[in-house]
DNA sequence: TGTACATCAGTGAACGCGCGTTCACTGATGTAC
DNA sequence: TGTACATCAGTGAACGCGCGTTCACTGATGTAC
């Protein structure tokens, strides 16, 4: 037994770290193997005892968001009680579109910096992907207010499937919102995009309008 | 004047169809220069009597988009009567929103199919993007039907700065649900995330919210 | 009208470079005695 | 406790490949006579 057992486990850690800061920066093709590992504190050669190839790190990098540590800062959601249903929601939301995210391109949600390059992807990629989306979409499922829509006549309760795809709007809107703000060379129109995005998509979540955000 | 001026330039459009395809299919840096020649029936050498290089070509590729013919077929909106406004409006967000524009990877809006690429890339590729957003929010924002999330006592009309960033929230939804149903290896979460985006974007618009989407 | 010619759009070989991946090796480590 | 050793995490040179870009050349074209 040259080494703990968890050595190894760390350096794997270490590298999906440092995968997920460059991936997020540069996308999967942008970013070298050398570039990963050197992030790492490693040299190239390495990486093959720890990953079969680049695609596979790029889809465990993608899940490694989920749990990294420590969180990004705009991550870092400030609570005195903990956080649950509504209260979580809220404060995710808020986050996930500030000032802060926008510009922790790093740290940011892969959702948004990797949209385009998993379209492209294999499925495991692909997989991943999904798998952050269910996590948000859950998030805000489970919270959802009163739907302002609704149609007239038809149960206006949070029914599964309506509240689903009610869910599934308020992310395409938050992950849309900050997708476009970070294209745009113009910092007014990409305040405009997160605050608006903001905005509505509390709204269309169904916690009220009158908010001054 | 050994070939007609026109010929040149129609080179130059073949070359800037082809370079438009590619990338929308498989982005900036994965596209080489020989396959965009080729895509346009041209060997390599001739590229750079057209372009000063790749970053430029990519840019003027965004742009050509607006203006390229034949038109893709999810653009092509049939009316009888010339479409104007809220009309030309609703039919855009149909088609943007629509199984053909999802499916349609090559002639697609470039702000769904290379937007995390335009984030990381130069402010030419930027200008361009934020080009053709412009375009789509003045469609929507000419066209807006009041705001059911206006804050009460305030004036409900559509002034211009409000108008202006609920037209940049319809776009994001617009955009974010195209964008998250091409990421998803799965048919059943990309049609809903397409369909619940175009039911939303159309309340959100304020064009009434009891259309079967 | 027919022919020689100047032009320049397009060709394709070549260059230098960096990448993903492989592999024989090194050296830090925990263990057995 | 101290030392020799087996293990294997990590190293770095090497390989083959394809890319962006350059450049001397070719050959199709419209024009001048």
């Amino acid at each position: 037994m040259p080494y703990a057992p968890e050595h190894k486990a760390e350096t794997r850690t270490r590298i999906l770290d440092s995968a997920r800061r460059l991936f997020n920066r540069r996308g999967l093709t942008e970013i070298s193997i050398d570039e990963i590992m050197a992030g790492a504190g490693l040299t190239r050669g390495g990486f093959y005892s720890h990953f079969n190839n680049k695609e596979d790190l790029y889809a465990e990098a993608i899940l490694h968001f989920a749990h990294c540590q420590p969180a990004p800062a705009w991550q870092r959601v400030d609570f005195t009680a903990p956080p649950e249903g509504l209260q979580l929601a809220r404060a995710v939301m808020a986050s996930y579109l500030s000032r802060d995210h926008a510009e922790d391109i790093e740290g940011s949600c892969p959702m948004i910096g990797l949209a385009t390059d998993v379209a492209r992807g294999g499925t495991a990629a692909k997989a991943a992907y999904r798998q952050v989306l269910s996590m948000m979409v859950g998030i805000f499922g489970e919270a959802l207010g009163p739907d302002a829509f609704a149609t007239p006549g038809s149960n206006r309760g949070v029914d599964d499937e309506a509240g689903r795809k009610r869910a599934l709007a308020v992310v395409a809107l938050c992950v849309g919102g900050m997708v476009l703000a970070r294209a745009v060379d113009d910092a007014e129109t990409a305040a405009n995009l997160r605050t608006a995005a903001h905005r509505y998509a509390a709204a269309l979540a169904g916690w009220g309008a009158t908010d001054a955000i």
